[in-house]
RNA sequence: GGGCCUAUGGUCUAGCGGUCAUGACGUCUGCCUUACACGCAGAAGGUCGGGAGUUCGAAUCUCCCUGGGCCCACCA
């Protein structure tokens, strides 16, 4: 046997190989059982990466090689999500353009240029940590194909009047006239004035104090905390506007802080995203005072109507003052959200935009909530929670990198043409197919919707996708296996998926649900690129290699428990390679031997069925797609048991001397078959190291076909315990007087560790009492 | 502010009603014992966040408080 050897350029030409050999595609005739994963495409938006996302990946890496080894025919997809907001911030970023400056086809050119680039990078990422993922069949969800499929679910859907239009009250710039997105949304301490004054009650005035006293017309209510008792006796009253001299019920809310000026706080739509919540829920009017030239409208009334919202708001005053209602203008410093590019002060309008009637399946989804499979069990509930205050979704957004909406509008009577589905439709820049005619008014003049969608709208169908069940409704690989995602998208991914897959399709998209918990950073707090506390992956892999990496994302936290990262769990993972790759040198040394069963001798046949144990406990805990007990059952097993005690034990037997062949082939075939099950239970977590060990010593090829062994004694369990303690106890006593370890020493085994006798008397070097 | 989760030796972690609370990293002491000093052996170190309760018995169940985390909402 060659000297064995492991580096990390080992590990990385294992890489280059397997890469290149396409050893990972899914074979639709194997004969195997379906096991199907909807992995989650990752969106390259730029280093850094993230080492907990890294992680996660590692370890649906290794449910997915653990699901192979089990005997299942993996289906193991790996696309990009590459629509939406991330890409459009770094492209801005990168060249320092505005998105809404820009022609729209030359932005979308440049954000696909950063796609390709930053792709490329995450490509390297995931193959650095080893994963086997079908990368011969790498799908985009900005592929001309899968906008298809995503405008196609919509048309599907629409048909079905699974889609509404409604006002949205949404975030917009008076300066660059647009709505904008709320991550383009920043806040500003801004000073203002608080203006104080009067509503009427009959011959009783209550004090209201507000920064908007401009959209006093729009007035909808009085709202005061029903823990005040200022105001208890008030509530349900009909207080009078001043100036307008209309009535509004005063409600008790608890959104009304006592401390808060005067303790009551005016509803308006919208003076903020609060008054958007509390009027919602009160089912209170949206009347829109604002226009989109931010201009007060009618409902300002004559004295008010066609004046901007900063002169309305010094008018207002005015005429506060005038009717003998103003008490006093307050200085204050006011946070404020302003348009990220104008920094103007944005205003709330409602507009219309495209819903999916979601509310209306709650009942289904909690449903098929309560017959998922979850891993953990527990994180089921963040779903229940999240479906039972599940509102209408809003899925079409003012953006350009994104799937287009496919609608056209008749010119004429404004009706919605929407085209047949199969074929990607760009609204903005094309016609509608040749033949369109408005169902309406039958003329065929239309003007093509300019928005895109919601990228959840592309990613929640990631299930139909890689399935083909898209291109083929009686696909035998739809549904899934597993769904592995973070707990952090479970509002949005899991829950939009769930809802749109099984509608689609008839069908629960998966048997699993697992959710992996978050990586923090060792502070145990969340890392985010805005607070700069990312660790970045790949000089992590690069210094310690895939192995280890994985070793350390599986063995550090239960499925679905946060993570945090620290280098040093790396270093302990590296020994841990260290010390099997020794353990290997040792077992290797020998040559395969056989040996009956009723060779066996004692001491052999306990590690044997301690051994049985391990593989039990570790499959178990791959048929529960739950890492972290394999990965510590067999580091416990190797280092604490069969390393110092079973090794110590049999090897002088294994090196033979004056042994009976019979002996010694059993000590060999033991060593032999227990490294091997513990390199082939690792083969999952740590695939490199473990099939360079099970080839070179056993000729096993197990990047792909190797499967796991059952191991089957059931002898001296009950000893195990009482063979590590009497170990110890010699060591000790070894250590108390002075002696070293190889030095003889004189003391009584216990009667029950009899069948262990030669194997002890030899490992310590035990000198029998004559007389006993 | 709302919802959910969580709290175990210096750090991370197992435990999920009942023998001396598991393991890893770190620390200290002694050892190069022919697989391994990235090692071996030994040792120190915990009022299981605080309080109350249920129980013969609680780290483990219930309630309250405190700290941390996540998602959502954010000052008229």
């Amino acid at each position: 046997m060659d000297f064995i050897e492991w580096s990390l350029d080992i590990e990385n030409k294992a890489k280059d190989q397997i890469y290149k050999s396409g050893t990972f595609s899914f074979d639709r005739g194997s004969g195997k059982p379906f096991f199907g994963i909807d992995t989650p495409p990752p969106y390259p938006s730029g280093r850094p990466w993230h080492v907990g996302a890294a992680a996660q990946y590692a370890k649906i890496d290794i449910i997915a090689r653990a699901a192979r080894m089990r005997g299942f025919e993996v289906m193991f997809p790996i696309g990009l999500d590459r629509n939406g907001l991330p890409v459009e911030k770094y492209t801005e970023k990168k060249y320092n353009i505005k998105m809404r400056n820009t022609e729209r086809e030359k932005f979308i050119e440049l954000c696909r240029e950063s796609l390709d680039e930053l792709e490329k990078e995450m490509l390297e990422i995931l193959k650095s940590i080893g994963l086997s993922a079908d990368f011969n069949k790498l799908y985009r969800t900005d592929s001309e194909e899968y906008r298809a499929f995503t405008q196609s679910t919509f048309i599907k859907q629409w048909k079905e009047g699974r889609i509404t239009v409604g006002k949205r009250p949404s975030n917009f710039c008076p300066d660059c006239g647009t709505t904008i997105a709320d991550a383009e949304v920043e806040y500003k301490e801004l000073p203002t004035n608080l203006v104080y004054f009067y509503f009427l009650l009959g011959k009783k005035k209550i004090l209201i104090a507000s920064t908007r006293p401009e959209l006093l017309g729009s007035c909808q209510a009085v709202i005061v905390n029903p823990s005040d008792d200022r105001y208890k006796d008030l509530v349900g009253l009909d207080a009078e506007i001043p100036v307008y001299k209309r009535k509004v019920k005063i409600i008790a809310h608890p959104y009304a802080k006592p401390d808060f000026g005067s303790g009551f706080e005016v509803m308006f739509p919208y003076g903020d995203y609060n008054d958007v919540m509390i009027i919602k829920e009160l089912g209170l009017k949206e009347n829109i005072i604002i226009n989109t030239d931010d201009k007060i409208n009618e409902r300002g009334g004559p004295e008010l109507e066609g004046l901007s919202v900063k002169k309305a708001r010094e008018k207002m005053i005015d005429l506060l003052k005038r009717d003998g209602v103003l008490e006093k203008v307050e200085q204050i410093s006011h946070r404020t959200p302003v348009c990220e590019r104008s920094k103007t002060p944005i205003e709330i309008i409602p507009l219309d935009e495209y819903y999916f009637k979601a509310a209306e399946s709650k009942d289904k989804l909690l449903e098929m909530a309560m017959n998922l499979k979850f891993i953990p069990e527990y994180h089921r509930q963040i779903l229940i929670d999240w479906i039972n205050i599940l509102e209408d979704w809003p899925i079409s957004r003012r953006r350009f990198y994104g799937t287009e909406i496919p609608v056209w509008y008749c010119k004429d009577c404004g009706e919605a043409y929407i085209p047949p589905p199969g074929k990607y439709y760009k609204p903005w820049k094309d016609n509608p197919p040749k033949g369109a005619k408005c169902i309406k008014c039958g003329r065929s003049d239309f003007i093509g919707d300019d928005r895109t969608f919601d990228t959840w709208m592309d990613s929640s169908v990631s299930a139909l996708f890689v399935s083909g069940y898209w291109k083929d409704e009686h696909s035998k690989e739809y549904p899934l296996t597993i769904r592995p995602q973070g707990l952090d998208i479970i509002r949005t991914w899991l829950t939009y998926s769930l809802l749109r897959c099984s509608e689609i399709s008839g069908k629960v998209p998966w048997e699993y649900v697992w959710i992996d918990g978050l990586g923090m950073d060792e502070h145990g707090e969340k890392m985010s690129k805005s607070k700069g506390n990312v660790v970045d992956p790949i000089p992590i892999i690069e210094k310690y290699g895939a192995d280890a990496f994985r070793f350390w994302a599986a063995s550090e936290a239960n499925v679905g428990s946060n993570f945090i990262f620290a280098e040093k769990k790396l270093v302990a993972a590296n020994k841990f390679i260290n010390k099997l790759l020794n353990i290997a040198r040792f077992v290797g040394s020998f040559q395969p031997v056989e040996a009956g069963a009723e060779d066996i001798k004692a001491t052999d046949e306990w590690i044997l069925s301690e051994l049985s144990l391990v593989v039990d406990k570790a499959i178990e805990g791959y048929e529960k797609h739950n890492l972290f007990l394999p990965a510590n059952k067999i580091r416990d097993f190797v280092w604490n048991v069969f390393a110092p005690h079973y090794i110590e034990m049999v090897k002088a037997r294994a090196y033979g001397g004056d042994y009976s062949a019979e002996e010694k082939n059993s000590a060999v075939f033991t060593l032999r078959t227990v490294l091997r099950n513990v390199l082939l239970l690792l083969n999952p977590i740590m695939p490199f190291i473990s099939s360079h060990l099970l080839e070179k010593i056993y000729g096993i090829r197990a990047e792909s076909d190797a499967l796991f062994e059952k191991i089957n004694y059931n002898r001296f369990l009950e000893l195990g315990r009482k063979i590590t303690d009497f170990n110890s106890m010699v060591w000790a006593e070894k250590k108390r007087s002075g002696l070293s370890l190889r030095d003889e020493i004189k003391i009584n085994i216990p009667q029950e560790l009899e069948p262990f006798k030669a194997d002890l008397i030899k490992m310590h070097g035990i000198i029998e009492d004559e007389g006993e």
